[in-house]
DNA sequence: ATCTATACATAGCTAAACTATGCATAGTTT
DNA sequence: AAACTATGCATAGTTTAGCTATGTATAGAT
């Protein structure tokens, strides 16, 4: 019997958005970026691998990021992500749109 | 041919709670639901029929809201939705969590 | 008479995120 | 040497929310 979805992602529709901002960084593999957004919403947000790397190849297939095989620090084989000049820019719109979003919604919860 | 699916909702996940909001203001209609969060939001939240209607079933059958038939003001039929015990609990849960939710992505995406 | 706004409802589709699983290897522990 | 843990990528299959599109129906305005 498969588990019941009980709790889904924090804020689903967000991944990309997180993701791409990681990537602003300095470019990482999949398993760093998904440790780095636990360590910055201080465990709040988890990545499930499941999510992550399906993200990573549709982002891919839109152009917002490149990729390539390479070695992490540990000296394993990592596949490398590096945002795009159009992945840079569809960030900048996502973030806007969240804080348009997010203003809305305060806006009609927080009506007394 | 269909319409490319270009922008979803303003944020998945957060209809349900905007609906028992307005259900915390007074019983509400389905259309009048829809147009109460259009007009707090201004404008910027527009909830389609064919995801109002199917939510509403949901949180029946969840028992966070009931309903019943009656007359709206203008004189047509509506189906009245009333917002239960257990749904104002549930209310409580889930706006808490959007906002931790909101503090956890910010804390990602203000990073320098 | 026709059109617009109000009002409910559902069938069928899409897309995101999940669970579960598989593969593989470096480093540590027993 | 064996086992375990952490690191690392990937996909198959499922679930679910929200969407489009469509149907019904009626009050009021033009």
């Amino acid at each position: 019997m498969p588990k019941k979805t009980d709790r889904a992602t924090v804020l689903p529709g967000t991944l990309d958005m997180l993701i791409l901002k990681m990537l602003t960084i300095t470019p990482m593999h999949g398993y760093g970026i998904a440790q780095h957004i636990q360590q910055l919403s201080q465990e709040a947000i988890q990545v499930e691998e499941g999510s992550l790397y399906p993200s990573l190849q549709r982002m891919q297939v839109k152009g917002w990021v490149t990729s390539e095989w390479s070695q992490s620090p540990t000296g394993r084989r990592a596949r490398y992500y590096r945002i795009t000049t159009a992945g840079k820019k569809h960030l900048g719109a996502e973030v806007s749109d969240f804080r348009k979003a997010v203003d809305a919604i305060h806006r009609v919860i927080q009506t007394v």
